[in-house]
DNA sequence: CTGAAAGCGCTTACAG
DNA sequence: CTGAAAGCGCTTACAG
């Protein structure tokens, strides 16, 4: 901006205060010491006087200089880029999680780089690999549910990426899961049914590939078998996590005569389609018909009544993953951080009533 | 891994098949080129013997070679990212934005990094510019409100960052915009309800930042004067694009004695707020009200009835901006691409109804 | 049409 | 505790 002084050429020779970020070089020659010891002093490397390092920093301040990102990336054979691998159709899901990577990420230097994927795809693998490699990718966060594919962690430690996988259950180091305990979430949504009075509890289920709709499902049967009860084939359909697919469950389950007095959605956007459903046979919710969904996003509270449901804090899930990402690792096995997990919790709403007679 | 060459120095001297990716010196030692013409094949030079080229190529393919892009982008000062600044408070617009950057990025080289921001934060100028230097942004991508504020374009021409901005009218270059043209879907949406009889046509508007608000009253207000009405005062509420600020507004002009028949909300998500403060006073919907909404996003078929509105390409939007980003501008003046623009469409549904007497 | 040299802004051995 | 040299994998002048 301001520089008079005249233009030269070579590294320590280039005119200060020219209109260009300021480089590792340039704090080196202000502070009188070589770009080594500025880069230990970036590092956080022990091996520096305090003197030196607290001069180093003031420098740094001054001039206000931040170290380039893809020139150390460089040198490190990494980039400072953490990748979201995901799969997952819900908008609501992906935005969630999204916002809780960057908050763990807030202020780490590192970026977010979001990678949607399709694990039907026969390049599923090589497309991961490629863009991992390409990239050099620090490391990435794997959600439901290409999380569950056990064909990705090889892959990505032949890479060198570091990753942390977000489960309904371990499935992996502790170092490298978060657990959405999704089976204790079933749990509570059928215990909650049950108290109500209800007997002939429906299911939809999520599709198959999905760990957490099995895992929704076995919760319910839990507490089902708690109460002396079960879940009848016919009291289940399979969707697809689509709000289409619970219309079409709802429809399914429900024009029966022998149709069930709740139904336990294994996710939000089904238990709407049911809803949708149950209006349009003139079934009334929820006094003819209990619906709990799972989830808890925005959509439970925009429908009519609002769902019943059980919450997962899909932000907050993000916001550990991101943290233990970018965590050091331990070097000693006994000091293994535990596996991260957290409780889903049931939400009451106007879906859910007692079981009339 | 499985490297039993033994190991030597310098950088043409490095044992062949260890595993490692290849580099620019594997591709001009094995095509016997100078790295220097492996360049110009990458970047597309014009001045390589055709022959020279394929050979290359072919070598190129072989061995599995990508530049690296971290590389390439120390040597040219800048990084192979695109970023998406975003302060838009719905999820379902991030996420459609987000993939329509994706469509448009595909195959690209280009990564997409998103970075939430907030207007409003004193701070919202030095961190994006210190978000787009330090990262050397190849471009960025802004939507509203970010993308209306004046204050940054300024900014981003400093730290030499492209972008493209996305708005309801052109407020730059064409060759920097793309327009949603938000007023001819208001007066879709106006009109609409005027071939319905309505003469009685409340509108609840989005937060004041957001031009598009604007906009779309506009379009009501054009088709409410084509018809000789206008569009008083005791008719209009100010929301905040959100589902609650829906539920008040919905609350405070539907509980006068002298309340629209009708009501067009700027967006969906306020329109099921409405929804649900209707129902609150058992008005029933579309007998007794009509409501439009704005966005069809998925919460407008969610809603019992499901809801009239205007559609916005929010994907085809973050595709033609991308594509706009990334594509090289031309030089001539004369030979400057038009804005892109897209239009909006009514999406007839169950919320509206011909006005009952 | 092609190449040898220097450089982008950092870090890793290797010395001292 | 600190530094000079070489290197990460590319590209930009500059030559020829």
């Amino acid at each position: 901006m301001n520089d008079s002084a005249p233009r030269r050429r070579g590294e320590t020779a280039r005119a200060p205060g020219a209109n260009r970020r300021p480089t590792i070089n340039d704090v080196a020659r202000l502070a009188n010491v070589s770009k080594k010891t500025v880069s230990r002093v970036i590092n956080n490397a022990p091996s520096v006087k305090s003197e030196t390092r607290e001069a180093i920093m003031r420098v740094m301040h001054e001039i206000g200089y931040a170290p380039d990102p893809q020139a150390r990336g460089l040198a490190l054979r990494r980039a400072f880029l953490v990748g979201l691998i995901y799969d997952n159709p819900n908008p609501q899901y992906v935005v969630n999680m999204q916002q809780g990577l960057l908050d763990g990420l807030a202020g780490s230097g590192y970026e977010l780089v979001v990678h949607p994927c399709n694990r039907a795809s026969p390049t599923f693998l090589s497309d991961l690999s490629a863009f991992v490699v390409r990239q050099k990718l620090y490391g990435v966060v794997l959600t439901p549910s290409a999380s569950e594919d056990e064909r990705v962690p090889p892959i990505l430690d032949e890479a060198g990426c570091e990753y942390v996988r977000i489960a309904s259950v371990s499935l992996d180091d502790a170092s490298r899961m978060i657990i959405s305990n999704d089976q204790i979430g079933g749990a509570a949504a059928g215990r909650h049914l049950i108290a109500l009075g209800h007997r002939e509890i429906g299911f939809v289920s999520g599709p198959p590939s999905f760990r957490s709709s099995h895992e929704r499902r076995r919760g319910l049967e839990t507490a089902l078998e708690e109460a002396g009860l079960s879940l009848p084939a016919r009291l289940t359909c399979e969707g697809a996590y689509t709000f289409e697919s619970g219309i079409e469950c709802g429809a399914a389950l429900l024009s029966k005569p022998d149709r069930p007095s709740a139904i336990f959605a294994a996710n939000d956007e089904m238990a709407a389609g049911i809803l949708q459903a149950a209006r349009a046979l003139d079934i009334r919710v929820p006094d003819e018909l209990s619906i709990v969904g799972y989830d808890d996003f925005e959509v439970a509270a925009r429908v009519w009544p609002r769902l019943t449901t059980v919450r997962s804090p899909t932000r907050d899930i993000g916001r550990m993953a991101a943290e233990k990402l970018i965590t050091p690792k331990p070097v000693a096995k006994s000091a293994e951080a535990d596996a991260e997990e957290v409780v889903p919790v049931l939400i009451e709403r106007a879906s859910t009533a007692v079981l009339a007679h």
